[in-house]
DNA sequence: TTCATTGATGCCTAAATATTATCAAAAAGA
DNA sequence: TCTTTTTGATAATATTTAGGCATCAATGAA
């Protein structure tokens, strides 16, 4: 086959008008352009398309086969293109979301619903991982943008703060600390401390490792759990205490007493990045997004 | 939109093997053909559908969805080439076939059955007609073959014998010849006669007048009807006799008696008959057809 | 008959597409 | 670290394809 698309749009013309001249006229080309055109058209597709006479034209049965075809092909190209366009822009996509624990528990449920409500076109993929995880599957091209607990040291992604997390104590109601108002972290050295697998909750760790440090105790992990939900069923069954963030508690049990921490330390931050040279619009848009709703809060 | 199937065709192979050199291999042209034409492709778009770097090539999320339509696009035009090509040679199409009662009466159901067992594309449309109606649906295109009442004079078109029946007397089972084993055509001078408008069975009566009159009279027709079923229904309610083929009889009612008339007259032929210069591959397969079934009988 | 209309053809120019040779960047091996 | 290899891009040039203009041949109309 050695016939285009331009000679599908000649063909096309030329069976809407049934006349060359006035076909080549619309498409702003000579006639004698447009016979050879035709010509070219049914040698390569060994068949007659057209009945000429010098007084009319009209279309073979093979011809009004053709038709019917040629209809679709050429409406489906544009679909194509424009599809295509919309992707590249942005407009229509799928980006895939990484989020923790801690992201889904604070305001990442109303990010994505607001853009969501602003760009209809665009589907979002959640994927729930553990910081390190979502690195290693961005690193990958696996994920679009991640969610994660900061600070993340990766010079070439770009990062932006969504939320900052105070510290608090999470005791059984029956724990010896349960009504007090507030709890210095030196006070908590010698309990037992239910948490995630280390090596997966890397990041919280480094976050929350150093507090400890310097109130002057490393704290006893006689518990794992993989994930926020299973960490605050073990403190309700009153294996021990954990420190997690306020929002972790939405989804809390009864039973469980939230204590607010007396420390000057930052509060843990969560980050969406992104690689900046990711060529999907879609991803461009919602970072614009992002960094919007950012600056203006 | 600047851009043909080639380039269509050219993307295509770059996605599939993601590797210019081996793309261009496959599609035997040379890498810088192809690196350009990609490119041209691109800039037609206004989108970036392969991320390249030195070392590997991957699919944009643009270029994934461009790659999803043009899928579709090029096996769109390989079918729809497919089906040109068919309907051109006659292996798909359709044809209107118009038929009077003799015909429909005698060989022409098997007729078509055969074909249609033969060459399952083709579609047979079928549309009842008297003669002098198929012929001018044949001039006019809306018919492609015609199975009328010859003879026929219409020197560019072409012609072929089919069926031959002898005329026969129908009368009422009371009628006073109902009892004969045959009746000579001047026995039926003073008979009440139905039959079919003179206009539209003007074949039937051309055949049919000059008989008569050579009997030495002319027919007396007191009832008209536009079909043979039509004419038997008032043969076989008692208001006269008619004169038809023997296969007409087919349907034919209680009470009615075929007669035999002793004649010399040649019988009276049904032809299939069709332009020649129609471009339609299917016609032509099946004036074939019936010509090889003709010369075998 | 003469005239007007219509698609086809011959010839030339311009644009698109291909080829070969070569480059520049980056990963792999010594 | 310094080659070597791999890979896509670029430059220069040849070839093919498409388009324009002038004109023809056939056909129906005045």
């Amino acid at each position: 086959m050695k016939f285009g698309l331009r000679h599908m749009r000649y063909f096309l013309a030329v069976a809407e008008e049934l006349h060359f001249r006035r076909a080549a006229d619309r498409l702003g080309i000579a006639q004698p352009a447009l016979s050879r055109a035709i010509q070219h058209l049914e040698a390569e597709l060994g068949v007659v398309l057209f009945e000429r006479s010098n007084r009319n034209v009209r279309l073979t049965p093979a011809g009004q086969e053709f038709l019917d075809g040629t209809h679709g092909i050429l409406n489906a190209v544009d679909h194509t293109v424009e599809n295509t366009r919309q992707v590249h822009a942005g407009g229509i996509g799928t980006i895939r979301v990484g989020y923790t624990d801690f992201a889904i528990a604070g305001t990442l449920p109303s990010l994505l619903q607001t853009f969501r409500g602003k760009q209809p076109g665009i589907t979002l993929q959640p994927h729930h991982d553990v910081t390190t995880l979502q690195l290693e599957k961005l690193a990958a091209g696996v994920l679009d943008i991640g969610f994660v607990t900061g600070p993340v040291s990766k010079p070439d992604y770009e990062q932006i703060e969504i939320q900052q997390d105070q510290l608090v104590c999470i005791v059984h109601e029956n724990h010896r600390l349960a009504n007090r108002q507030s709890v210095r972290l030196d006070e908590l050295a010698n309990e037992d401390f239910i948490h995630g697998p280390p090596r997966e909750w890397e990041h919280f760790y480094a976050h929350l490792m150093p507090l400890c440090r310097s109130a002057g105790f490393i704290p006893r992990i006689v518990q794992e759990a993989f994930n926020s939900a299973g960490i605050l069923g073990l403190v309700a069954s009153g294996m021990g205490i954990t420190i997690l963030t306020e929002s972790s508690l939405i989804a809390a049990r009864r039973g469980l007493i939230p204590i607010p921490i007396e420390t000057t330390a930052e509060p843990l931050s969560t980050l969406a990045i992104w690689n900046p040279q990711s060529l999907s619009g879609s991803v461009a848009r919602f970072t614009e997004f992002l960094q919007a709703r950012m600056a203006q809060a």
